[in-house]
DNA sequence: CCCTGATTCGC
DNA sequence: GCGAATCAGG
């Protein structure tokens, strides 16, 4: 595959718009996500909206020699003049995913479960790989435990099922056939 | 371990 | 110009 316009159109529409590479280049197909940073910057457009501000300088023991004759450091001084979108680091969109305020999430309550799926997971919280909100991937079960505002709160982790959010035990609680919720009308 | 972008450098 | 390998990090 090579960089027809349309396909850096595509690029160049889908990174502004926060997507990451590899979402990038999975919808271009025929290339790596490599390919697609790398290509970002050819094309210049790295830094979308000044993300990261503090990277200044990582300085290493210089393993290697460094034979690249100086760089030509002209990148685009001027930023927060006339940048007409305000694009939002991906790094914050991520964060606070969890307003940190009074509502849990739904913890459906036990009177309206199976006891199979209650035990399957009590069973499965107990041995929950409990990863924070850092560690949520779109393949890992996002199913809360305990309360966001204290430290025993965490993540169920386990692998989730296929085009879920939860694993399996955690899918079996969170979507009740309407069966099961039938007559239990108050 | 999953993922993110950044950089280098042979092709 | 391209992108795999590698690096640095959440």
């Amino acid at each position: 595959m090579s960089w027809t316009d349309e396909r850096v159109e595509t690029l160049k529409r889908m990174w502004s718009e926060g997507q990451s590479a590899s979402q990038i280049a999975k919808e271009l197909g025929g290339v790596t996500r490599n390919a697609v940073i790398g290509k970002v910057h050819r094309l210049g457009l790295s830094n979308r909206a000044g993300a990261t501000p503090a990277a200044p300088v990582k300085e290493k023991a210089a393993p290697k020699p460094a034979a690249q004759p100086a760089r030509a450091q002209t990148a685009e001084q001027t930023k927060a003049k006339t940048d007409p979108d305000p694009v939002i680091p991906m790094s914050a969109a991520r964060r606070a995913i969890i307003p940190a305020g009074q509502p849990l999430p739904p913890q459906p309550s036990a009177n309206e479960i199976s006891p199979e799926a209650l035990a399957k997971v009590s069973e499965v919280e107990k041995g929950s790989k409990k990863i924070s909100l850092m560690e949520l991937t779109e393949r890992t079960c996002k199913w809360p435990v305990g309360d966001p505002a204290t430290d025993d709160f965490w993540f169920c982790g386990l692998p989730v099922q296929q085009g879920k959010p939860y694993c399996e035990a955690h899918v079996g609680v969170a979507f009740q056939p309407m069966s099961s919720r039938r007559d239990r009308r108050r």
